[in-house]
DNA sequence: AACATTTCTTAACTTAAGTGAACGAGTTAT
DNA sequence: ATAACTCGTTCACTTAAGTTAAGAAATGTT
């Protein structure tokens, strides 16, 4: 499992025998049961997750409804909003899945920083990793229909459709888990003309 | 002019004068008259823009349509995406109204990046502010309906609905300028009752 | 000033999403 | 084993957005 996490760093920055041992020094490795929340509305976190299994979804409950806004899966990271902004949260965060990821609160960040600079690097070109890709889903999402998003989901991670309830998806598509319903009659039927 | 980047600049860090000589040597400043393309799809280009004074905006022609993604005003910069992935851009990039803006590429950036190294430090921050800014403006998106979205959009940017054409807007809320027209309507029928 | 173009609005009609309710299948709890 | 709950689907109905077309208003051009 450790060996997941040094794969996906050493494609931005090559790490020592001393470097790697410093970082599981750390402890951050933790199971985690599907179903459990990991933040909470009006919660405070310092706490950053990267998942190297399994899968977590960030929510947000308005008018009593869930909003799904994001899944993170094998390889994705999140810091919530809150460890920056050092305000409440205002959404959740809680496991789709049984999933093992690492747990890493600012201190721990600030540590590794300054021991090993090479780190800070990795972090900014993540974060312009980050907001680039995030700069393309979000022009995706506002210029197509939900129909158009669902197909476009099917291409780009086709893994989730299996692995996530379907209402879930639904609010993560912008719509109601019956509109979604509907929409894959409908595409079921085109298809078959 | 030159003040409004350097008020800028020193809300994250502090500038000496030798410094300021340098960032004003590079001659960053441009003045762009209204409706200049400023890319293209298909183009490769280095240049980033920062707005001093104005409006730029980011659209795609997608079925011959112009679908508005982004506006960016007064101390709002844009890097493009083909800039960080060396691809032929995606998108058009245009100035809604006059405006000034700087222009720089990678190369000023590295030049001031390797002679200031507290360069670096800002714009790991300003992409970080970014990042997060993005992904609540995405979360607001999803979660809320088109009359939502341009009630939002009259809290949090009023000067845009002054400033842009309708058209505009409404791709830039995911709806067609009919559904605006008719949405409006619809906010000022309910306000009277 | 006259003309052309773009922008915005309105209307009638079509299509798709929201809503509320019902049902069966699968899961969890007691 | 049964009851309670969750989840996905379907249906009928409502509401809002897409589409096509027409015309008014504003802007730009010659």
């Amino acid at each position: 499992m450790q060996d997941l996490l040094f794969d996906f760093i050493s494609k931005y920055i090559s790490l020592t025998e001393d470097e790697k041992k410093a970082i599981l020094s750390l402890n951050l490795f933790r199971s985690i049961k599907k179903g459990t929340t990991l933040l909470k509305e009006g919660q405070l976190s310092q706490d950053s997750y990267f998942v190297l299994k399994g899968c977590i979804r960030t929510y947000y409950i308005i008018d009593g409804e869930e909003k799904t806004t994001a899944f993170y899966t094998e390889m994705e990271g999140l810091t919530p909003h809150c460890v920056r902004h050092k305000a409440p949260s205002k959404y959740f965060i809680s496991c789709v899945e049984d999933s093992i990821v690492t747990v890493s609160n600012s201190d721990m960040e600030v540590e590794i920083n300054s021991k090993f600079p090479k780190f800070e690097i990795m972090c900014r070109v993540l974060s312009e990793e980050l907001l680039a890709k995030q700069q393309i889903d979000f022009d995706e999402f506002k210029t197509s229909s939900p129909e158009q998003r669902y197909l476009n989901l099917i291409q780009k991670r086709p893994d989730l459709i299996q692995r996530v309830p379907q209402h879930q998806l639904a609010s993560y598509l912008g719509i109601k888990p019956q509109s979604l319903s509907r929409l894959r009659a409908r595409i079921i039927e085109k298809n078959k003309e």
